[in-house]
DNA sequence: ACGACCCATTGATGTTTGTCAATGGGTAGG
DNA sequence: CCTACCCATTGACAAACATCAATGGGTCGT
């Protein structure tokens, strides 16, 4: 609460603010936030980006102290939000960070931790 | 689906994953990306980190088609999260991003849009 | 063929979230 | 004063979310 210099303004006369992205953007972005805006989740991204090979979920669950379907839940929200792929072999299924995010999304991605 | 080098398995031994980072600082970031992955209060903090002066509640209730006490919900969250600070001048409220945010946080606004 | 293992989906539940209508408080102009 | 204006809070409600228990479908060893 210590702002000095302020704008002049009038009764009645407010000025629209400029959208800095169009809306369908905006949303894009949002979403990808969103699947990142949970502490398991971004522990997830977190690791994935630091993982040189692909982890499967088994480790993931005993790292967290949530249940399976919990935590395979989280893996799909990353998935439908375009950051995580999947491979499975045998009984396993791997997951890492997509290699080619789009350029926006990896930056976003990068700023994190 | 099409990841080649996949690590050796052996049934019923998982590995846990590591933890890039603590717990409590992952609930930190996630807070400020829960506070961001909104498309309206993401476009707030668009306009304000590209505004030169800080703007008043007013010239968002113009841009964004929500109810007043909505924009202003939505500036309170931003508020709690600590990216944003507001000084009152008479009949408006101008808000602006908060000068000097933790580096982390700071990375996570410089790396959106 | 059987059982153990890993994973995804479904159903259910309590919590959080986005939105508005209504209201109240503060500030200025007439 | 009285009114118009700007803003924040409250109450209410539907939608979305995080979590688990239960279930079912694959894939291996034995």
């Amino acid at each position: 609460m210590k702002i000095e210099v302020l704008p002049e303004r009038e009764r009645g006369v407010c000025c629209a603010v400029e959208l800095e992205v169009p809306e369908v953007r905006a949303l894009e972005i949002a979403d990808v936030l969103k699947a990142l805006a949970d502490p398991t989740r971004l522990q997830m991204v977190l690791a994935l980006r630091a993982a040189k090979e692909p982890v499967c979920i088994c480790d993931f669950t005993v790292t967290f102290e949530l249940s399976q379907p919990t935590l395979s839940h989280h893996m799909a929200k990353l998935r439908r939000a375009g950051l995580v792929e999947a491979t499975r072999r045998g009984i396993w299924a791997y997951y890492r960070l997509k290699p080619h995010l789009p350029a926006h999304v990896r930056r976003i991605v990068d700023a994190l931790g």
